[in-house]
RNA sequence: GCUGGAAUCGUCUAGUGGCAAUGACAAGAGACUGUAAAUCUCUCGCCUUCGGGCUUCGUAGGUUCGAGUCCUACUUCCAGCA
């Protein structure tokens, strides 16, 4: 089992340490959305250097290029792409309902390759031997999103969602059992934080220990859904949970109340693919979610929408062609330590690949930092001020 | 000086008698939530009560029901020959 041990609570709020064979994670955290085995436009250093704890990539994606057998070869998800930290893979359930043309059946998902055409099947027993070998040390249950927000779409694929997790759990256990746990052989994990900063010197754990599974929770907007999603999923011997199936913060207050009350409190709960609003991160903590990802602050970055204590801008803007102030005057991150909005705007109009760093650490670091404030002040006990003041600014 | 050719929205450009006129870039703005996203959308002569109105293709005339398009002159630029 996945040792989750929790030092504090708040409602359904709470603090706590995920230890995976790779790291420590202090929750709540924000993990970077690395798909394709790198969050994009950053370097595992650049991440590392602006607090993240954790990166999450997709199964999907790697199976695609590189393939699972090649991580598998390199060492694991956290040695071939040097991050050395917990890393998370998403199942590819999630593209079942992004990509068009997949043929879907009770067996799996078939598609073609998006990059030579190549006929592929995920199974939920593919998806788990596919993220076993990539080695991630939390892999997500193979889920199906329904193909609309119907109650009786959305009824079918949280069964269909169940039934596939019934079959994951076995093929996960079958390939834990063959597991040779190495764990760090009692050296220091490359996710601790180095003495110099950059230089690593010591081998790092490779695909060690064993890999661990979270159930996903679906049934979209419908409480009864939910609660039965997550009375199934409580049910089963998994590590942690998903909730999938989220798109927007409206009514999710009262979705993860109902789903974190019914889910057992010593296990993590991640939220999919949430977290490009800061309210999506308060709100989440607020109602029992301990990590989030999503793909939304490195590719409002990319677009030239970066975050603010008082909302979101976009510095493609004219206004910013003369502004010789920092974006955020009071922010750590190497970007607002080093550059004004004049020179990100100017980056942005000449489309300079710096543009996109800068931007990209920027982001990261808000949100990451969000939820690092908020870990903080759930610590201290004023996690309701922080919320009320930070949210009244940002959303003003 | 002669002979050809060319002048169209900030720039380059399509357009050879029929509705302000093509495309690209630039410019202005918006979107983005488990990333087929370095992506996508909208605006881009002026005014508008969003129905339309007005003024435009170097300049000035002309032919025609109608001209960016045909004719004449002029201006500027390019090429070749002197």
């Amino acid at each position: 089992m996945l040792k989750f041990d929790i030092k504090k609570r708040d409602g359904l709020a709470r603090v706590g340490v995920i230890h995976t064979p790779h790291g420590d994670i202090k929750t709540p955290a924000f993990v970077g959305a690395a798909t394709r085995a790198t969050v994009k436009a950053l370097t595992m250093k650049e991440m590392r250097d602006l607090g993240s704890q954790a990166i999450l990539a997709n199964t999907y994606h790697l199976i695609l290029r590189p393939s699972a057998d090649l991580i598998k070869e390199a060492g694991g998800l956290a040695e071939y792409s040097s991050w050395g930290g917990p890393t998370f893979t998403d199942s590819g359930g999630f593209q079942i309902f992004s990509l068009p043309d997949v043929k879907i059946s009770e067996n799996g998902v078939k598609f073609k390759s998006y990059i030579d055409g190549a006929n592929f099947e995920m199974t939920p027993e593919s998806s788990m031997r596919d993220q076993w070998k990539i080695g991630a040390d939390i892999h997500m249950a193979f889920d199906h999103l329904a193909k609309s927000e119907s109650y009786d779409d959305m009824k079918e694929a949280m069964a269909r969602t169940h039934r596939w997790l019934d079959r994951c759990i076995i093929e996960h256990e079958r390939l834990n059992e063959q597991f040779e746990v190495v764990r760090d052989n009692g050296k220091r994990l490359a996710s601790e934080p180095r003495d110099d900063g950059s230089e690593r010197s010591e081998p790092r754990a490779v695909c060690s220990g064993a890999q661990y599974l979270y159930a996903v929770v679906q049934g979209g907007t419908f409480n009864d859904l939910r609660a039965e999603s997550a009375k199934y999923c409580a049910s089963k011997p998994v590590d942690g949970f998903g909730i999938g199936g989220v798109f927007t913060a409206d009514g999710m207050d009262e979705m993860l109340k109902t789903v974190n009350s019914i889910l057992p409190e010593n296990k993590p709960r991640h939220l999919l693919g949430m977290g490009q609003e800061p309210i999506d991160l308060f709100v989440g903590v607020e109602f029992g979610c301990d990590t989030f990802d999503c793909v939304g602050p490195t590719r409002m970055a990319r677009n030239g929408s970066l975050y603010t204590k008082d909302g979101r801008i976009n510095i493609k803007n004219a206004k910013y062609k003369k502004d010789f102030t920092p974006l955020e005057s009071d922010c750590d991150c190497e970007c607002c330590k080093n550059y004004t909005k004049a020179y990100l705007h100017h980056l942005f109009k000449t489309d300079e690949i710096t543009a996109k760093v800068l931007a990209s650490i920027h982001n990261e670091y808000f949100v990451v930092h969000i939820v690092d404030r908020i870990r903080e002040s759930l610590e201290n006990g004023t996690f309701v001020d922080y919320k009320k003041e930070f949210l009244s600014r940002y959303y003003r």
